[in-house]
Order: C-alpha cells, then structure tokens, then sequence
RNA sequence: GGGCGGUUACCGAAGUGGACAAACGGGGCGGGCUGUAAACCCGUCGGCUUACGCCUUCGCAGGUUCGAAUCCUGCACCGCCCA
C-alpha cells in the first residue's frame, strides 16, 4: 500500500479512475490539501448486503483515509425509509422500519470489515465513523423541516432533474410527493454532518450527482460556507455488459450471499480488456506495480499474472487473508478436476458451500446406483431425461473422471468412504453425501 | 365512443387450415479449441422414467372442421388514427 499524501490523493483518485465529477475540482483540491477532512458517503439499506457496485465508493473512501482523511459512512436508515427515486423507473415499494434497521446493522459489517473503524493507521484524523441518519432524519419535525430547509429548495430546480423528470413524463409511471422529497432528506444529511461533525465533503456514485449538488448548496444557503462533493463512475464492462453480475445473480460483499469462492472466482474471470482499469479501481497497488502486471500479462497472458493478483487482492481485502487462500486452493483443485487426492479436511472445506445431497450408503453395495438414477436427485439435472442428455454428452464427471450413460457409483468410489463428487459441466459442483 | 393494426416459446421475430413443439436471430445449456478468457466450431433448448411415444403450449373463452397458432364469435390488453 501506498502512502498517499493529501496534495495527491485527487490525482490518485483521477487516474485509478475514481473520480468522475467533481463541484469546484479546484478549490476542492486546495481545501484538501490544507488539512485533514471528514468526508461522507451514503448507503442505502436497501437489501442486507451491498454489491460490488457499491464497492467503488467505499474504495474511494479507502483512499481518502490513507491520505490522511476521516471517512464517514452514513448509512440510510432514515432515507431508507423514503427511497430515492434516482436511476428508479418506478416507484419504490416502502420498507418496513424493522427491514431496513435489519438491513442497516447487516451492512455495517461490511463498513467495520472494508474501513475498520477503531485506530485505523495512525491516520491523522484518526478512524472512520459510521453513523445512521435515522438517528438525526427521525427527530425532524414536519414544520420544522418546511420552515427552515424547504424554503431553500426550488421546486422549479427540482424537477428539472433527471430523476424526477424521468418520472414526472413517464406516462406509466409517476412520483410521489414521498420520494419526490428525497433529495431535501439527502441534502439535509449534509448540512447536519457539516454543522455536527465537521463534515465537509461528501462522495457518491455518479448517479448521486443531482443530490449531492443539491446538499451542497443547501450548506451554502443556509450556513453560508463552501463544502465539496465528488463522485465515483458507473463501472461498465468491455463488452457492454453490466458489471458485478454474472450468471447465477449479483456479486455481493458478503459472504452468506457470495462465498469468498465465488467471490474470487469473478474477479479472476474478468475480462482482459478490463483487467486494466479493475486493478485501478478494485486493488491499491500503486501505479507501477498495476503496470508491471500489466506487462507481464502482455507477455504471457496464458498464466494470467494480472487476473491472479486482482482476484487475490480483491478478496483479501474483503474477506481476508485466509479466505483467500481457501478460495485459491479450492479453485486449484476445483480446475485440474483433481479432486480425489484432496485429503479429507481440505476437501470438506472446498466443498463446504457447494450443493450437497444426502444419501444412503446401502445403495451403493454391489451393482451400486445408475448416474442417470443418481442426477435427478442432485441440483445437477433437473430429470432423468436431462441426465440421460448430460451424460451422453459428456458433461458429467464424477471425482474427476468422466463418466457416460452406462456409468453406475458403487462403494469404491467414495472418498474418504463417505463422499462422492459429481460435476456437470464445467463449473457446477455437487457433493453427494453417503452414510 | 368509432376505425384500423397487434397479442407466438426466455427475448425479438416468422408462420394465415394438415408435413407445427412451431423458421430465423439473440440468449441459455452442453461439448470442442483455449488462458477457468475472448473469438470460433458442433450439439441442444416446452415437459416427461428411457420414447418414429405421451402430455402441455401460439392473449382468454367458446365455435366450425376428420384436423386450428392459422377460420368464426365474444372478451381482455397494447399501438396508431378519428370523436
């Protein structure tokens, strides 16, 4: 890691091409560069977790601490409340306040994991704190709110926004008083952290653009003091397609819903044409290591250098050191097909999140059980008719070997006595138990 | 309210009485090649206990016919035009 000091840390962001707009870039530069500040980034508790998407801001804010800034999350307990209509076609359905409290306390350990938030290195300003705005949000009164923060809001400025004009010409659909309201809450967020804590910066993905203008100017008007905001880029892929999902859903920074394995997996499956700018955004690695890998790739792109080091890199960073090389070793074994001579530990743990099925062992006496009998019952064929198609066209594997129609387990199959690895295609496991 | 056009499988889009489980493209799945990639090639894609077999599909409900995605009637929804 790279110690960023606060004169370089705009230049950093600019070309690991985190930084996409910025209010004042200038002067925003300066105020940086004076002393250490606290700047903000807000989540939405939308689900329990956050997704890679979300993972832009927070390595932005990763940065802003090495150069010596206080980061402070703010999660939306209260605006998650209200939904904030930007990027929705749609109006959102209302959460429950028991969901989104839920949700929030889910998410905060992605922030404790990502930011830390006790003695973080030594940095000048110290850690990063987490707040909830619920906490301030759930105190405003209606009045009061009208009286002294919607007097400085144009409703004429308001819905020339994009998100809101979207909606106010959608003949299917239009928004609510509800939501319409969402970027005053935002705002206010500003202005509160600002006069409570300091808070003099505040970072989003560039979709938040419209709202943190409009805190900005909200701090202006009413405490009549400049404060910044800057935001992330949209990550897009090479080929168009939407980053952070593959097949079998969205990337998720939490383990529960995307095991450090898969997790690994994804960012070791980029595409090449993105290994370039996703060293940038998801490592810290400084600049001339990014481009040694990127020569070595260039060299021999067969051993993947580049894809090895981000996809080790990046789970590391969210799921540690040791998942990490869990996850390294599991797709080791998992890719040679060399299953069988993983001892039995090891093999437990490799297989401890895939599909598994349970089975009993007097089936496999002598003649043993028919593969096509056997899929059906897995999550690897859907009915005997779809086992029959994968095994005559050798998709199935079982412990590694490649096995047809005919195929049939039996005792001597099983590893370590009690297990049997079933593989179709060539990425769905499935672990048959047999006891 | 009136006129016209539309509604087909995951998506797009052919099909206007039998050879239709339905062309073609995208996408999915599987195989090959490869770098656990891209590109490319091959196979497959309504479902089924193993099938020149059965069952369920072409907006919905009825009808004509030996036989309908295709013709008729009514209904629903979408688009354009007139009021």
């Amino acid at each position: 890691m790279t110690t960023t000091n606060r004169t370089e840390l705009l230049d950093e962001l600019s070309w690991r091409g985190l930084l996409h707009q910025a209010t004042d870039e200038a002067g925003l530069r300066k105020h940086l560069a004076e002393s250490p500040r606290r700047v903000y980034a807000g989540f939405d508790p939308t689900a329990d977790s956050l997704t890679i998407g979300n993972l832009v801001p927070i390595m932005a804010l990763r940065h802003f601490r090495r150069a010596g800034h206080e980061p402070v999350v703010v999660m939306g307990g209260g605006t998650g409340l209200i939904g904030d209509p930007s990027g929705k076609s749609a109006e959102r359905q209302l959460q429950t306040a028991e969901q989104v409290e839920a949700n929030v306390n889910s998410q905060r350990r992605i922030f404790e994991r990502l930011l830390g938030f006790e003695g973080v290195d030594g940095g000048a300003a110290g850690g990063a704190t987490i707040v909830n705005n619920a906490e301030w949000l759930g105190k405003l009164g209606y009045l009061e709110v009208l009286r002294d923060i919607g007097k400085h809001f144009s409703v004429n400025v308001m819905i020339q926004r994009d998100s809101v004009r979207d909606r106010l010409h959608g003949r299917e659909q239009g928004i609510s008083y509800t939501e319409f309201s969402y970027a005053i809450l935002q705002s206010y967020d500003f202005l509160h952290l600002f006069r409570e804590r300091g808070v003099t910066v505040q970072l989003g993905g560039s979709d938040q653009w419209g709202n943190i203008v409009a805190g900005v100017d909200l701090v202006r008007r009413v405490a009549r003091e400049e404060v910044f905001g800057l935001t992330a880029p949209l990550v897009t892929k090479a080929d168009g397609g939407k980053f952070g999902k593959t097949e079998s859903g969205a990337i998720w920074l939490t383990a529960e819903r995307t095991s450090p394995y898969a997790y690994y997996q994804f960012w070791l499956n980029a595409d090449d044409a993105d290994m370039p700018r996703f060293l940038r955004l998801f490592t810290e690695m400084p600049l001339e290591e990014i481009e040694a890998l990127e020569a070595e790739h260039a060299k021999n792109a067969a051993a993947r250098p580049a894809h090895r080091a981000l996809a080790r890199h990046a789970t590391a960073l969210l799921h540690g050191e040791r998942e990490m090389e869990r996850a390294e070793a599991a797709a080791a074994a998992l890719f040679t097909g060399d299953v069988a001579s993983l001892d039995e530990a090891t093999l437990a743990e490799v297989f401890a999140g895939a599909p598994s099925s349970e089975h009993g062992k007097a089936e496999l006496a002598g003649e043993g059980v028919a593969l096509v009998d056997l899929l059906p019952l897995t999550s690897l064929a859907k009915s005997k008719r779809e086992a029959r198609e994968f095994l005559s066209g050798g998709a199935v594997t079982v412990n590694g070997k490649k096995a047809d129609l005919e195929t049939r387990l039996t005792t001597g199959d099983l590893l370590h006595g009690r297990v049997a690895l079933l593989r179709r295609g060539k990425k769905h496991w499935h672990a048959t138990r047999w006891g």
